[in-house]
DNA sequence: GAGAAAAAACCGTCCAGACGGTATGTTTTG
DNA sequence: CAAAACATACCGTCTGGACGGTTTTTTCTC
């Protein structure tokens, strides 16, 4: 067996629990309630042995919002289209990441996470902007075009309103919108809309 | 004359200096640099006095949302269309109020506020909600094919990246896609999507 | 309209609790 | 036994806000 049951510490699953509660937290009640005192308690640790793991409450924070992005990473991996020439391909991957987010699944629901972290902390923010240019020069050659940008934009929107439940975050809603932007890239559409881009 | 210079207090003109200068804050050093002694120090007022005009660190926030969310709504009524007719009428002021705020403008910077608040304080969110879901019902008439939510979508994106000087907040690129936004009304396409969504 | 009374505006001080972090152990693991 | 993995106790700081004044403005009364 990989697993060792008579060892007392498990230090890699007390660092998972650790994030895992953290991210609770900020989903639950918002980045404010992020004390260290708290994660602790949640995760069943001394503050002290948080401490041990992630030597400050920033370093914490960067470990957090690190896996989180590569979660964000890897399923944008898996929703990616394998035709390497279809237009927008990573924009559209990202939009139905986005959009497939179940809000009322734990595991998913961290994603906002993400987003909360973003808009309000810089360190946070250059990181992910980081990741975003990153896979957007990787892909530049299909998601250069406005139609790319829009797709994102949009999907940042959605995500956004996932945070509080508004008017836009009904299920009903997401597939119209879906829906709606999927009809954009009908053939005669889409060349038709390239061609008045241009022209402007 | 309506302003009387002689007196030595002026109770609307602290409240007001006490707002703008927690916005101040909040835009340049985040929310959790708004503490009561900064906020009374930059206003120039003792803490006491910020205390009186507002009993709470809340109700500073609630009277500061106050204002912004005023202050957005003034604007998306000035740049809706005078045609009751034309489609995704409100959808439409929205985004264009969004994508002409010019974040060197410390008065339009103010916009930031919101969306900061937004993502935080569940407080501001549900108000925000509210507000929004009174200007659709208002334009239900106009607003509410999915083309203009995906308007709406795209315009919080973009909002959503103007905080953190992201890939798509750079002017051309703003210009592009509102360019591609707006060329989805071109008489031919948008019927012809309209279509396309009805038959999904 | 003068003067009293009440209310509003504002100040300076102090405090209780929370929070991040340190210092110093004790136990577990390799 | 040395290092890693925890725990416990404690400290300094910051912050919201309670409290008791003082001054200014308004309202009431005659």
């Amino acid at each position: 067996m990989s697993t060792k049951p008579h060892r007392k510490n498990n230090p890699d699953a007390v660092r998972s629990r650790l994030l895992g509660c953290a991210a609770a937290l900020i989903v639950d009640h918002g980045l404010s309630a992020l004390t260290l005192e708290t994660v602790a308690r949640d995760a069943e640790v001394s503050k002290g042995g948080l401490l041990h793991h992630y030597p400050s409450k920033e370093a914490l924070i960067a470990g957090l919002f690190e896996q989180v992005i590569d979660w964000f990473d890897e399923r944008v991996e898996t929703h990616i289209a394998p035709d390497e020439t279809v237009p927008a391909r990573f924009s559209r991957a990202y939009l139905q990441v986005i959009a497939s987010i179940d809000m009322s699944v734990p595991e998913e629901k961290r994603l906002a996470v993400l987003i909360l972290m973003l808009s309000s902390d810089p360190q946070c923010l250059s990181r992910w902007n980081a990741w975003v240019d990153e896979r957007l020069q990787q892909h530049r050659a299909t998601d250069s075009h406005p139609f790319a940008r829009t797709l994102r934009l949009a999907a940042d929107g959605l995500w956004l309103s996932d945070l509080g439940a508004g008017p836009d975050s009904a299920p009903e809603v997401r597939r119209q919108v879906l829906a709606y932007l999927e009809s954009l890239t009908q053939p005669g559409v889409h060349d038709a809309l390239v061609a008045i881009g241009k022209g402007s």
